[in-house]
DNA sequence: CTATAACATGAAAACCTTTTCTGAAAAACA
DNA sequence: TGTTTTTCAGAAAAGGTTTTCATGTTATAG
């Protein structure tokens, strides 16, 4: 009753060769005559042999499977990298083993180091400041990183993501060109260094350009949660404020929900360019103006650059480059 | 240079112990005198002895490590649940591999068999239909599986889930109230059970109570993107269809965008519920009246069960039953 | 104080592959 | 035909644990 596994040893037995020929044929190896290959292969078919992941991974310390590590799967932004991660992955035969760190470095210390204990053969990162601990943790750990929609403030890591301080200041030189003078810039409470220093930088050369005088106000740090849409709008109401550029869809989405519940008139009165492009943005009304970010690409690129990475084929220190993909800003309805 | 990793053999020599006596400390058998643990766990600490999971999985027959099929990440339905799932996988010390599957059986089934092949303990499949050939593989596996927010047709596996069926007659039934004749019902182009069965029979119950004769026409198949909001609204009209139950949030909103394109007034021209409720309902103007369904804790559920179906402590024979949670139609800004 | 039970530990097999090394047979060459 | 190279295949070790079984030691009971 107990299903009893089949392991190569019956399928070398029943096909009257040894196991190393078996495993040959596994996989692929060229080393074997054609007549013996069918052979085997018929009996791997009959017995429905299905080889052992695990003792494979053990025998030749490569599990063909890598790490990834994510903020949160429902979050649009990651979960648009992950699917591009996800894709090209299993195009080069590897297994994701997925792990929800809520950006919290005390969670992605403790899920790299159970993704280390699985004998992952490479990561993928995303999340935000890669913490002192965190790095510390990634150097010793010898297998390939790669940060996906992530920045490492430090550079030691390859990363691929988009120009972020270029992208928001085109952003805000366009509300700029609207005539806005009162331009406010919306992001996380936490410390992400994309929008703590590459986000901001972008905001103060906008606004720089323009030669209008930065109001520290006018620089909102909240989490990104839709409700906090009402909130968010009213402080900038209270000033005066006429333009924004945000840096999360759901969170834009809302500060435009809330603005609306107010009777105001978008874009006409209220500007706003949010920073994402997740699906989210074409769906609601009005579609929101938005630095287009290929997320899934970057995903895909991130994962087709670890793969070389894990193979060898790449050594970390000459392609150690932070990789950026092309972004443009998409004008819909939210802004004039 | 090359990192020399430590293993259990290591840190048995320094402490002058056997293997044997290591691996009971690191597994918490409490069949080691307290001196012994605590030099083991001295030179643990010291040596930075890191189990390796591959091996331990190997000779233990256990990995740790469950399977989650999902269509896609990307879809908040599903990663709602996923999140559910991942939080009590954590807390029970799985590690999760995640496959996407788009939802289609040719991709579950390979899926399918790579997370076998990586010997998970047990999977928890969300998707569609479970077609012949994934059943039959999911029956020879000898894995437990369950399926969150996911109906199984043939009452085969255990799934947990909301009541589909009752859910949308009580959706039915409150557009009823508010004098809609004409009311449609907007599902997948594929034939997913949840849309065919269960949802379809809630509209025909609710439609029926109220007298309403059915109108086939008002039945409409589509994708689930936020491209056909336009197409759908505009067959609403033509048929001068009023209300409509939708069963996914994106596309709910898409449809109600395509409505204040065309200048209709929400909810006295037309009401929307939808099946969901992901985030997305709130964020959007005008908030949608929804379904309410718990998507984080059918996934956490689901899971719970999987580590019980796991340790053995449940049967899958006398636990099979499908799992119900409540839900709850919540009324927002798309209802009268 | 002896007989017995409970505890603590080690030796070695088992888990299922891959991989290295070696050798035999076949092919190519001279 | 003899020699060298190439091709094909097997034996056995290695990979890092867990687990079973046996044994020595200490505590408990009689």
């Amino acid at each position: 009753m107990e299903k009893e596994t089949v392991t190569i040893y019956d399928v070398a037995r029943e096909a009257g060769v040894s196991m190393a020929t078996v495993s040959r044929v596994v996989n692929g190896n060229q080393n074997v005559k054609e007549s013996t290959r069918k052979k085997v292969e018929e009996v791997i078919q009959r017995l429905n042999y299905r080889p052992n992941a695990v003792a494979r991974g053990l025998a030749s310390r490569k599990t063909t499977t890598i790490g990834v590590i994510i903020p949160d799967v429902t979050n649009l932004y990651f979960s648009s990298i992950a699917r591009g991660v996800d894709d090209v992955a299993s195009m080069y035969k590897y297994n994701i083993f997925m792990a929800n760190s809520d950006g919290e470095e005390k969670k992605e210390i403790r899920v790299l180091q159970t993704l280390l204990a699985q004998q992952v053969d490479g990561v993928i990162y995303m999340g935000n400041t890669i913490g002192d601990y965190l790095r510390k943790e990634i150097r010793l750990s010898r297998v390939p990183i790669v940060l996906a929609g992530t920045v490492d403030s430090k550079s030691e890591f390859p990363a691929v993501h988009i120009n972020y301080e270029d992208a928001t200041r085109d952003a805000v030189r366009k509300l700029v060109e609207t005539h806005n003078e009162k331009i406010a810039l919306i992001i996380a409470d936490k410390k992400y260094p994309i929008d703590e220093t590459l986000r901001m930088n972008g905001y103060l050369k906008g606004l720089q350009e323009a030669g209008i005088e930065v109001n520290e106000d006018y620089i909102i740090r909240t989490l990104y949660s839709y409700e906090q849409g009402e909130v968010v709008y009213k402080r900038l109401k209270e000033m005066g404020v006429t333009a924004a550029v945000v840096s999360n869809d759901l969170l834009a989405v809302s500060i435009v929900g809330a603005a609306l519940d107010h009777n105001e008139k978008i874009p006409e009165d209220f500007e706003v360019i949010t920073s994402d492009n997740s699906m989210l943005t074409e769906a609601v009304r009005p579609q929101l103006t938005t630095i287009k970010q290929p997320l899934y690409d970057i995903g895909a690129v991130a994962m087709r650059m670890l793969t070389k990475l894990m193979a060898g084929e790449m050594d970390e220190d000459t392609l150690m480059r932070q990789f950026e993909l092309p972004y443009v800003i998409d004008e819909r309805r939210t802004t004039k």
